[in-house]
DNA sequence: CTAAATTAGATGTTTAAACATTTATTCTGT
DNA sequence: ACAGAATAAATGTTTAAACATCTAATTTAG
């Protein structure tokens, strides 16, 4: 379904806005699946994310701010996610010896077979995009071009 | 900068993950450019939405639910929205005469007001996606593709 | 070395999202 | 006509986002 139909508007001003708000109704639109699929893990989608930025350097640690930097939405208020996360067991956290501000996060072996459990379905949510291998590629990349 | 480069993850599992980190990253950016732009006129991106709706029907009216599936975010909570803005005297409510359950929503002058002075500003937003016009529409079409 | 500036993270507060439930009205089938 | 299903919107409640402020530790300049 084209994005006039979804949104119920047949103008527009520019082909950049057309762009810009097709991009954030499929941004929500895939956000909605993806909230969906990870409630039945009993984890939203931010807290997978950082999930999977810990699995990325495990055993290693990443401090708060280093997750943040790297978290899709860059806004997160990353401290009390971390905490709920802490209360569930899926990630562990200690002060930096080397720096007492700061905070050494790992995730846990709880974490890590919460994300193995995920990972068995994973293929499910890489195919929400239906497209082919090579769309894929070219939609990243006019992405990347989008941000400058 | 490339997407590999935004978040600091170097290995994705298909063209199709890229796509889908890349989508949900560049969105947040953008949404956050949006925010920003909306706030300095004391709106959210929300009631721009909406506003930019009703002024297609004006001088109709919509109900709540017919705002609703028009909305970039299709999940979200129209009704207390809407009460914000009528505080704001954006917009007018008024009970449905044919179907007393459903309101009849309207923009008002001073929201058709508003949204003149945003729009002298419009270009700014429009230009955010740094593509030509071609690759504008050509990212749109993979998007509508991306949906099914 | 020490005071000021900076940084990492925590916390407080207001506003909004998420989700379920409720209320009032309308529609449907018998 | 009437009971039950369906619908539009409002409301309650829990959780999270947005934004500012605060605290403790570290860095930097004089």
């Amino acid at each position: 379904m084209k994005i006039e139909d979804e949104i119920k508007q047949t103008k527009f001003v520019s082909p950049h806005q057309k762009a810009v708000l097709n991009l954030l109704f499929t941004a929500s639109w895939l956000q909605a699946r993806h909230q969906q699929f990870f409630k039945s893990f009993g984890i939203t989608t931010q807290q997978f994310n950082i999930l999977r930025i810990l699995k990325g350097q495990h055993p290693k640690s990443l401090s708060a701010k280093e997750i943040k930097s790297r978290m899709l939405d860059q806004n997160s208020d990353v401290s009390r996610i971390l905490s709920r996360m802490v209360a569930k067991k899926l990630i562990q956290k200690q002060t930096c010896p080397a720096d007492k501000r700061a905070a050494d996060i790992f995730i846990t072996e709880q974490g890590i077979e919460l994300l193995s459990r995920v990972n068995k379905y994973q293929q499910n949510l890489d195919t929400t995009l239906q497209l082919s291998e090579s769309e894929a590629t070219t939609l990243s990349n006019l992405l990347d071009k989008s941000r400058g």
